[in-house]
DNA sequence: ATCTCATATTCCTTGGCGGTTATATAACCA
DNA sequence: TGGTTATATAACCGCCAAGGAATATGAGAT
């Protein structure tokens, strides 16, 4: 018998605005736990916590160095947020554009009333 | 006194399956509530909860005609998710790359081994 | 007015998440 | 060995989300 529990994501991976914190720190560099303690506002297991979650969704893996772990970041899975969001881009652009076109128009009025 | 309640967020939004679907869907063309409840697998009141959501983050509008609500998508808020991802972008492709190198080698070792 | 269709809202249950404190583990040091 | 540093795990709490069933609202149609 089978239970499949509760499978995270990627997507809910980096919906987490602490987690999103934590993969741009180690987009810069690799952290070892303390660092990032110290850089966030939340306890050390709390930071345990999220790379526990970062880490089975293989955002990042840890290389030990005595007791120090370093986390660095693994960008692969991220490439599915990409590329789902970038299915919108022309959408979003798109939309930019004509926000532009309006804008421009808007001036010409103003310029043409004077 | 002010509380600062639980705003969710675009990311939120887009984290879950179910609200990602709609989003699809809405990518091709408007739809009506009752053309959603029968795309997606839960009930009426849970694809209007969802839609509730979605509106809420912006990320569509409604155009009612008569009984039948259609909601369109509204992608512009799908930058800041965008935005966020993009700066991985190389970070990605860079290990695809690498990737792509490591089968040419051992390609080219293979046939060397001829 | 009443009936029906389309959608929203309310209330409820279940379940998990993000955070905390306390404790365990593990590696190094003296 | 005992002590210290670094991290993980356990137990717990408060909160809210996702979904369903029941109900309300609202806009035609007759």
């Amino acid at each position: 018998m089978w239970y499949i529990i509760n499978m995270i994501t990627t997507f809910d991976a980096v919906a987490d605005p602490t987690r999103r914190q934590i993969l741009d720190l180690l987009r810069v560099r690799p952290h070892t736990v303390n660092e990032l303690v110290e850089l966030l506002e939340i306890s050390q297991p709390g930071v345990s916590k999220q790379l526990k979650v970062l880490r089975e969704v293989g955002l990042v893996q840890v290389r030990q160095e005595a007791q120090k772990h370093w986390y660095e970041l693994r960008p692969e899975p991220l490439a599915e947020v990409f590329n789902w969001v970038v299915n919108y881009r022309s959408l979003i652009e798109e939309r930019y554009e004509r926000l532009d076109e309006l804008l421009k128009t808007m001036q010409e009025e103003e310029q043409n009333n004077d």
